[in-house]
DNA sequence: TTACGTTAGGCGAACGTTCGTCCGAACGTT
DNA sequence: AACGTTCGGACGAACGTTCGCCTAACGTAA
């Protein structure tokens, strides 16, 4: 391993001192036009790059993000997680920041990984994500003044920047695409109440039923965990209304619900496409491969993860972002179950 | 946001020197029972937690490992990315290290990438995925003295440590559960010639019809990119042959082909798992919802990532790592379409 | 009494930067 | 010739640690 190239080493080859080299190469002072020539061949010749340890430590800042996520089980993959990060880290880059990933905890514990990160002084800000109501982090990193950046809203009371998916225009862009494809009876399938993700997507269903001035019946609304086996009872459920209650349509929160949902038909003998529509969210990976291929809402996460890292950095250069809150609007990707 | 709390308001308040805390909180030195108790007091009174940036400076280490990973295209996603991440960051944070995730970059810049961390030390050593033969960053860091440990292995004749599945084991496990079933005539899909790891997967198919004392076909061999199209089509040729010429089961080497097969029998008119099968290798997160259910090979990738922390931290810290090479076993997933 | 070992803890130095101040020389002005 | 002004660059200091050396006080044995 070879020694580090220091200031001190430059400054001997070019015979000024190693401050002089310093503020040559931070721009910061007149300096004749020959020795800034000797300085620069010097730093060239000896492949001079700054400590980053030693800047960070003068400037007291470390130029690290931190960023936690929900390790999800090994068959509900996140896969957005790629895309999400790989835009973070880059955008992080280009404005002189990296990307510092932690182990989420749950539970108490959770906060007390954050307090660590800030308490040692190893990240400058965080980005949250997979936040909720009443996200005990929020409520934390805000009493600290910690600067933060969430992928995701929570309560409206509460003051922070934040950057989400507009899931209620994401359900409102399948509805319209159900009715004009004619559906009139168009079931949900949901998540829990307390999920904020959830209610926010479902207020799209509703409000776009409403709007079209169409009834819906208790019989069409589920509620339960976004897994294949939940979506997968809720459409059996559904399936098995009488023909005259019986949806012809079925919207569901992601694409596991979504595939559930296409087993259920199956299982039901009918042909999703024709006889029954099925709609995803999120668009993973493999729904396009599907029998038949997911028609499903695309969440543009590329220009979220920049957009969070953009309004953190400017946060942290003291700043006032652009703007505090950010609405990105999802796809509709058309395919063949809906 | 509160003042960072530093040695030197501890020592203050505790009456003793900064230096002496230190020395208290790193059991350097033997101290009165009574100081100590003062000295540990005022550390939990003030919540003193010691500044990592000016400990690595001083340490002349960053205590981070730098990880880069390709960004897979939206379609092509990498469903691996957060059980390899989350093992490699909570194993490193095991043992006081940090993950440096930064950008990947094709081309020749790739290599500037990691000079650029190494030289402003950023990064004590690194971990490499997608390795394959003659990888420059092996090269490079070989050259420099730069401790890392690639996941996935590359030229034999050069000497480092790794971590890799054992793909030559996945396809011998999967031949040897085909040939149970009563398979003979066995085809295999898989990369093309310059893939390290695909070659290693393939000499599992050639081995296992050799030593069962089959003939392999030239026909029955495919070698294309790892895509949904790729499979298809390859597939769709294989299916194509004469009925005497034709296999009875299909191998490919990841689910996205397998997946691609699995349409080109529907559009055969085959039903897979009885009349065709078709293995994968991966087990992506939608595997198990397909129709019928992809029969694959799960690799073990939080112990892969896990094992590659491990050996480079033993590595950091100038110990000979128990092992140099490792290689896990994959894992034999059953389901429906074989 | 002197000599010496042990213990508790102070102190200076260093890691590699950046920042602010200071100083000498060159220059132009009255 | 004496005086400001400007320019080029040196220099000390500091960021928060850790490490090694030093010393004062005490106890013990000759």
């Amino acid at each position: 391993m070879v020694s580090k190239v220091t200031l001190k080493q430059v400054a001997a080859r070019a015979s000024v001192s190693y401050q002089t080299v310093s503020k040559v190469l931070n721009k910061q002072t007149q300096v004749s036009k020959d020795t800034e020539q000797r300085i620069l061949q010097a730093v060239h010749e000896l492949g001079y790059r700054p400590n980053q340890i030693a800047r960070n430590m003068r400037a007291k800042r470390s130029f690290m993000i931190g960023y936690s996520w929900v390790q999800t089980s090994p068959d509900q993959v996140n896969h957005i997680l790629d895309q999400f990060l790989s835009s973070m880290v880059q955008e992080a880059e280009a404005a002189g920041y990296h990307l510092l990933p932690f182990p989420f905890r749950e539970g108490n514990g959770l906060v007390d990984a954050y307090r660590e990160l800030i308490d040692t002084g190893r990240v400058d800000g965080f980005v949250l994500s997979s936040v909720n109501y009443n996200d005990p982090r929020i409520h934390f990193l805000l009493e600290r003044k910690f600067p933060f950046v969430t992928f995701g809203r929570s309560n409206p009371e509460l003051d922070f920047p934040s950057v989400d998916v507009d899931g209620f225009d994401g359900l409102c862009q399948a509805m319209q695409y159900l009715f004009l494809q004619g559906h009139r009876r168009i079931a949900a399938i949901g998540w829990p109440e307390e999920s904020r993700v959830g209610n926010e997507r479902m207020r799209g269903y509703f409000e776009s039923m409403q709007n079209a001035g169409l009834e819906v019946l208790p019989e069409w609304i589920e509620r339960g965990e976004g897994t294949f086996d939940f979506g997968r009872e809720a459409a059996s459920r559904l399936l098995s209304l009488p023909s005259n209650e019986r949806p012809s349509a079925i919207v569901t929160l992601n694409d596991t619900q979504a595939i559930g949902a296409l087993h259920a038909a199956r299982e039901h003998g009918m042909e999703v496409g024709r006889e029954i529509a099925i709609f995803g969210f999120d668009d993973a990976p493999m729904s396009q491969y599907l029998f038949p291929a997911l028609t499903t809402i695309r969440q543009p996460i590329h220009e979220a993860g920049r957009k969070c890292v953009e309004i953190l950095v400017s946060l942290l250069k003291g700043e006032e972002p652009a703007e505090r809150h950010i609405l990105v609007k999802p796809k509709l990707i058309v395919r063949a179950s809906a």
